[in-house]
DNA sequence: AAATTTCCTTGGATCGATTCAAATATAGAC
DNA sequence: GTCTATATTTGAATCGATCCAAGGAAATTT
């Protein structure tokens, strides 16, 4: 092929293969697609005429069209790709997501986007045959889009308010309940709140009223509702407890821990909204020379293999993530169009990070 | 609609909404692809078909075809999918490989396989626009089937044997060279090899015979020679240092380390061919009472981020995984059809595992 | 030798969109 | 009222395969 005959190369087409054979393109694509029942010289031949051309086999693509299964799930979230990579949580679902997908043999498609335009065209786009949306925040909006694609999906980490979405989620305020009840039980009065991000995705301190009228999201919202229910049950006054919300990163929590060990009531305990935030605090409340659980006693949520690793190892309200992830491929695999809600139970898990109240 | 009437509905196409709202289907399509174009009243027209028929908007399957362009990168591995998630060399790769991803708002499709078979038609029939494939093990069949699909691809971690593969990978004998000086020139002359999986996937003691003719995957192969050629230039008779070979899980990494220290000479330092062995390794030496780097030193190869939390904080020869990622992604969607092969340079990062000889 | 059965092969229809040259409608100029 | 320029719309062609009813050839039965 020299420079003056070869130009931009046209890709070799099955109906190529099928001309050069000598054979109807029926045939030819047989020859891939079921060669047993294609006479053994004329398969020969064809394949003979494939290698010679370069043929590369037959495009999924055109197959797609015709088959209509793409073979793989969309996994999507409102955070960049690299979340699902970087998250303890994240990771963890997402291993067991890859899990059930290997036992069915489908593969995984990473949808997501920095901005706004970006993730709808995204999710509008993905060759997938379902989503699962990670609706960790921003949640609402990655739903409506994902829905409006009309295949099978389903939310992780049910957004309660909206019933007609299909959901797998857990008991927020229940698992919320377990780990203030604990720490009550343990002699601590005074607490403090690492919380998730609010829709308005900023950060700091939020005072008791704010959240009674902003819109958090409505894990966050469940789960300080879940802290505060016990919290009461044992006479402790929750208005005066003090809430700092975070971006669940590194810089934020720091930035809370500052905040909350400034004020004139030192807490003796702490109830972080996710393991991540909770380990961070672990690492600042060290390097503070702040003893746990001596001094403080802290909980986690989510029940993240690192947890069970940190110094000290993490008390946290774990939520079943294998079973969820399973739960959320086989939704998506066996639609059969009914909507599907799941609310998982969690459980406590005592480890090393809070003991009783030095008070 | 009623029970009687439904049946199994047939999904809108977009030739249905043109038909409804009384245009052509060249008009509907516009509508969606560049609604300035179409005059207001027909557009709002059309718009109100689609909603009133349940229309999705444009299947992107069809579309695919006609565009040609799927914009997702495929991400391929020998190792079940989970690997990309419980690895951490693959984790941070794949951070990286995201970011570049994200940046140019390409999708990310996992593609991997239990069994062979099942591989090759995951292979083949992956919708993607190129593939990266991690050919940590097992690679060349991966690569042999990435190629087959005459699609842009990159290996990563390359065979340095096959110089028509496109890869981006290090320079395995000069950083396992750096290692092995770091360590003779603390002093130490007893070593030992923890390795990675040679070609016939199996485990256990290998002996110096084997090394030179089993083959061995050239990445192991090569970090091997680098090793060996730098010990032997500070007098060491590499033909007495034990090597086990593991399959870079924690199993096989004790099961290595009780054979390694029931030898006769106990070494004083051990070389492991991935950071993950030596990060197995320092729990196993840890439970048995054995200091590092006080009676052992480690050097690890990777340099991934727990290594740098480790107790102790290891000791390894970091390789430049954000470039690599980076790299990967940009050889894939700027593909020129040039061969690209680079080789980046490791650095060795010292850390607390290693320390003088104790003899 | 005709009839029947079995095995392969053919070629048109289809999957669901996009594209583009040509046709038509509309507006503005004279 | 005709002509030109501009704005819209049309419909055939295309992307690359798979599916399947129908037809033809070879093998077997009667």
């Amino acid at each position: 092929m020299t420079a003056l005959t070869s130009g931009k190369t046209r890709p070799v087409r099955l109906a190529d293969i099928a001309k050069a054979a000598g054979v109807s393109h029926g045939t030819a694509s047989n020859v891939f697609a079921r060669p047993e029942i294609v006479r053994d010289e004329v398969r020969e031949r064809v394949k003979a005429a494939a290698e010679a051309m370069g043929y590369a086999g037959p495009d999924p693509k055109g197959r797609l069209l015709r088959a209509g299964k793409v073979n793989a799930i969309g996994v999507a979230t409102a955070e960049p790709l690299s979340y699902f990579f970087d998250d303890p949580f994240a990771r963890v679902m997402m291993a067991s997501i890859s899990q059930a997908c290997d036992a069915t043999g489908a593969g995984i498609s990473l949808v997501s986007a920095a901005n706004n335009e970006q993730l709808a065209w995204n999710i509008q786009s993905a060759l997938v045959d379902g989503f699962i949306v990670f609706c960790i925040e921003g949640g609402s909006r990655l739903v409506e889009l994902a829905r409006e694609r009309k295949l099978p999906f389903v939310a992780l980490d049910l957004d309660s308010e909206n019933e007609a979405v299909a959901a797998i989620g857990i008991d927020n305020v229940a698992g919320a309940g377990l780990a203030a009840r604990h720490l009550a039980e343990l002699g601590h009065r005074r607490f403090a709140v690492l919380a998730l991000e609010s829709a308005d995705a900023g950060f700091g301190p939020v005072t008791q009223e704010q959240v009674e009228t902003s819109a958090l999201y409505s894990g966050t919202r469940d789960r300080l509702r879940g802290y505060f229910a016990e919290l009461s049950r044992f006479g402790i006054d929750v208005s005066l407890v003090p809430i700092y919300e975070t971006l669940n990163d590194e810089e934020s929590v720091r930035a809370g821990l500052e905040h909350i060990f400034a004020l004139p009531q030192r807490p003796t305990a702490i109830l972080a909204m996710s393991d991540r935030m909770a380990l961070h605090a672990l690492d600042w409340l060290r390097e503070h020379d702040i003893a746990v659980p001596g001094d403080v006693s802290i909980v986690g949520f989510d029940g993240v293999p690192e947890g069970a690793d940190s110094k000290p190892p993490l008390t946290t309200v774990a939520q079943p993530i294998a079973e969820m992830g399973r739960l959320a491929v086989k939704a998506i695999l066996e639609n059969d169009g009914s909507l599907n809600r799941q609310l998982l139970p969690v459980n406590l898990v005592i480890r090393a990070s809070s003991g009783p109240s030095p008070a």
